[in-house]
DNA sequence: ATAATGACTGGGG
DNA sequence: ACCCCAGCCATTA
């Protein structure tokens, strides 16, 4: 299978440019399951080993992670963030500066996979 | 086909 | 602003 939902969310993710951040459920948007927050985040969850996908750009609408933060999970995430420039304050990141504003319309279509014919 | 899981989200006190 | 409750959807066994 190379279509399924977890597959759409990993090429979403892959959009999101290094220092910035996106939600689980503006990626659902994206796909078009703007309820299917959850599922994005158990599609990251399900990632694979040998993966490129940026996982750590993906945070709660909170701009907070959503793994164990007093974990080693958190903490990596938040590492990777801060390589990249994204700052937290208070242990939150301002989606409004680190938010990503998402892929141009075309993206979105092809994100889809819809047909350029219509 | 059903039941269970999970890195979410929004509203009210 | 924070915490808790209920709804949501896709994948898995």
């Amino acid at each position: 299978m190379a279509d399924s939902f977890f597959d759409m969310v990993y090429r979403v993710v892959r959009r999101i440019p290094a220092g910035q951040v996106a939600t689980y459920g503006q990626i659902a948007r994206i796909l078009g399951a703007p309820r299917a927050a959850r599922t994005v985040g158990w599609a990251l969850h399900s990632l694979p080993e040998g993966h490129d996908v940026p996982w750590h750009r993906v945070v709660n609408s909170r701009g907070t992670v959503s793994l164990d933060a007093r974990g080693p999970g958190g903490a990596v995430q938040r590492a990777l963030l801060e390589e990249e420039g994204v700052v937290f304050g208070e242990g939150r990141i301002d989606l409004k500066v680190y938010g990503w504003a998402g892929p141009d319309l075309a993206e979105q279509r092809a994100l889809l996979g819809e047909a350029p014919g219509g």
